[in-house]
DNA sequence: CATACTGTGTAGTATATAGTACACAAAATA
DNA sequence: TATTTTGTGTACTATATACTACACAGTATG
């Protein structure tokens, strides 16, 4: 469960860095801001290393992953996203817990008409 | 910001105190399973105290509020929300971030039009 | 008027979260 | 072969989160 997004972000630094030598683990620690030893930890899945939203952000942008999905691994959800949410909890919580076993087009095709405007 | 949630739960409490004496910060604070000191603090925004989701429940279901509101007040999201989206943070994030804007009715018509089953 | 109940101040605790700093042996590179 | 570079183990730190325990003075109740 915590350790789905250590071996997720191995993997991926991994196939960057054949192609890539600047993907180890130390370079890539380097430009999103922690210690080596650290993001080691990560990608190993010890459960007392956790990053915060930027870090995860930073890391996501390096990799070319979305940070939405990083940050569901690591078991959060975007601040701007949880804001949204908090601002009118009764109608979000109430259409999310509706949409939970909706097939994936079907919440698809809602993203699609709110966003061409037919409401 | 943190400080609304006490503002809100210290004046709802007080009106139903005014109509049953049980409602004091100790009694609430026993049936909802904190110190009363610790709910007193709560309630005058205390920087340094915070609620778990389960007594946030609890005291939510004790002054008859919706469990979503509070959760909302102090700063959470209901953990059975957070992994619905979670668990298909592409699709969620994007409606969720597409449906900021909307107003209230627009949202609900899309949650009634799901729960009728168009879909 | 005694006593029970009220709200709150102070002090302390445990665990979670989010890291740093450095050393070391193995592997890769020049 | 000398030197980078690599991944990782160990030890340490600071702050946030989530409380308890108890004492105390003021208010209300029997």
């Amino acid at each position: 469960m915590k350790n789905t997004f250590g071996q997720y972000i191995r993997d991926k630094r991994e196939r960057l860095k054949a192609q890539d030598r600047s993907y180890s683990v130390r370079q890539v620690a380097m430009r999103m801001g922690v210690e080596p030893s650290y993001l080691s930890k990560i990608e190993r899945g010890d459960l007392k290393a956790y990053l915060t939203e930027d870090k995860i952000r930073a890391l996501a942008e390096d990799l070319g992953e979305d940070p939405d999905v990083l940050l569901a691994l690591s078991g959060k959800i975007s601040q701007d996203v949880q804001e949204i949410i908090r601002k009118r909890p009764l109608l979000f919580a109430q259409l999310i817990r509706e949409l939970k076993d909706m097939p994936d087009h079907a919440v698809l095709r809602i993203v699609r008409e709110v966003r061409d405007g037919d409401w």
